[in-house]
DNA sequence: TATTAGCAGTCAAAGAAAAGGAGTGCTAAA
DNA sequence: TTTAGCACTCCTTTTCTTTGACTGCTAATA
């Protein structure tokens, strides 16, 4: 069916109105609220056929429609307006990402923020690509090295190892070349797993030294494929989350990951992409929207930043936030070059 | 009134049966759970005087009995018995605190496992009282310096700072000098502030450097005093969260901080701590108890894990388990001198 | 033909009443 | 000193009743 102007009023108005109630709408709301020039009566009979056609449900019988995800995806393709951001969260926005620090400390600002601003919960997904360029060691004294790990697109990562036994600057620079040689190349994702299997292999020499080193890698490069979940508890404000649980449930289908993350990964987005409800296959997330970022450094750190949130949300403002902050972001990675 | 031993092993079996069913206890349940060799109605008898002399509380008239904040403390102080770990509790420590990494990791690995095994809610708040060493400047390249900053108890941390201009090898070493003559002993928690007040007075020649290395510091050492939550969430498992709001306001209470902080911070212990109930000052803590460990890493970085739970808790393992990763963190901190 | 007023019907939610049951305190007897 | 027994209390659960928001349909109206 296609909509005439009238249903897309109506149902544009059935949306926002249980956005932010949360209740059933009914006829005579709409007819009272939105200034419509109808009848009630009239605009039940439109509800009706809107809800034949999918747009609309009713929980029972006698009460009002709310959005089905194909309403909601018809009003987020048709019917929803841009947003400007108030004052309030554009300063907040500022203030709270600040761009010091490397580019995860970045994107873990950005979630944060925009979590606190939307009130609801997000997940960020980080991926690191970079390979790297050069190890450098230092002899900061007798029995400590600073190794630093210079990847191809400049970021600078370094490791401090403690070690057991004192170590000649002869040794230092051996080691220095020998790494330099095995490892150049290598994606830095993969660095530790790469060094640990060539120590056993063919650098027994220093393999006391090296498995130090190896460790503080491990450790150093632990941040780089993470996943952060932000403000869970947020969903206790919502009603859908009324009864306990289903809090229970939402956060642990959070926190066991794998299912949301398989989703998540599978969200294709230049830019903001929404999955609304029953259109997410992942049937746990039926009555959940996701709306995603893509953030990228462009220098092979990439991040991944979804909001989660019951299909009741405001699109507008989320999208709009989303891309507040994705100009945002922009902005403080190219000064950065 | 000093208790006699029927009436310590009824308040020890009202406890211990409270403490996992949740519910006020009857004489009735007493009597056929616990192997007591008395009837009903002498427990119900000593049950009475031990309410009346506050140990235990009745919800109304016709309910089973509570422990008071009086009574747990009792049972803490005489009647716990100490237990020991299960080998799965066990495991998973030794499996979690892995040691690697700089204090601060370490703290916030076992505030971690903590709140996992006991399935609370833990608080982890950290102080760093260093004094600063000398500090060395490496130029990576002509835009890149590396700042190490060494405390006096072997502590190293870094800094990265890209510059926008390059800067000739001689301006390091003036630079490396400066900053050695007026940061020396200086508290690392109060670098920032000392370095960003110098620059706009003794240091202005470098202050394009120095801001730089400034912002880097800042970064570096905020995890210094940070206070950490984790597992806030785990409340929603406990019938005293049943009702929603209550674990908002739970929530609210311990995202806020101040509240909480402030007692936590008062609390004395050199090595477990417990403050029950009604012993807190803070009335808004009244219903909760705070069980928390000292952690020392003998180099003047400290913290304190706070296990925050409703006075309903078991004390037993609560203790055992603290004092068990206590003895974990002392050895493993012990080794790496 | 499109719109509307009016009305009977539905059903969730809120409230009131009744039934059930766990546990007490007290008394009198062992 | 301990216990059996009983009347009493009051929370919890269940059942029933009432209320009210909203619908779909029909007949009247523009």
């Amino acid at each position: 069916m296609k909509l005439d102007d009238r249903k897309k009023r109506i149902l544009a108005s059935v949306v926002e109105d249980y956005v932010t109630s949360a209740e059933p709408v009914g006829s005579k709301t709409i007819a009272d609220r939105y200034n419509l020039e109808y009848s009630s009566a009239t605009i039940r009979n439109d509800m009706k056929l809107l809800e034949e056609s999918g747009y609309l449900e009713q929980p029972h019988v006698s009460s009002g429609r709310i959005p089905s995800s194909k309403g909601y995806r018809y009003y987020v393709d048709n019917l929803m307006q841009s947003q400007q951001l108030s004052m309030l969260d554009i300063n907040y926005i500022n203030n709270s990402i600040t761009g010091y620090g490397n580019t995860e400390d970045l994107f873990e600002q950005v979630a944060d923020t925009v979590s606190k601003i939307l009130n609801r919960p997000t997940i960020l997904t980080m991926k690191n690509e970079d390979i790297l360029e050069s190890i450098k060691i230092l002899k900061i004294s007798d029995k400590i090295l600073l190794v630093i790990i210079m990847s191809e697109n400049g970021t600078i990562k370094d490791v401090v190892a403690k070690l057991t036994d004192t170590i000649p600057d002869d040794s230092v620079k051996e080691l220095s070349k020998l790494l330099n040689t095995n490892l150049q190349g290598t994606p830095i994702e993969k660095l530790y797993n790469v060094l640990s299997s060539v120590i056993s292999k063919e650098l027994k020499l220093y393999s006391n030294v090296l498995e130090k080193i190896c460790e503080g890698i491990k450790h150093e490069m632990s941040g780089d494929n993470k996943i952060v979940s932000n403000n869970l508890e947020s969903i206790l404000d919502m009603p859908e989350f009324a009864n306990i649980d289903k809090a229970k449930n939402f956060i642990n289908m959070l926190s066991t990951k794998n299912a949301v993350d398989t989703v998540i990964d599978k969200i294709e987005n230049n830019d903001v992409g929404i999955v609304i409800g029953s259109e997410n296959l992942e049937i746990m997330l039926k009555d959940y929207s996701i709306i995603s970022l893509n953030l990228e450094n462009g220098d092979g750190y990439s991040g991944k930043l979804s909001v989660v949130s019951p299909k009741r949300l405001d699109y507008s403002k989320t999208v709009s936030t989303l891309k507040y902050i994705n100009e945002k972001v922009k902005n403080i990675l190219s000064k950065d070059k």
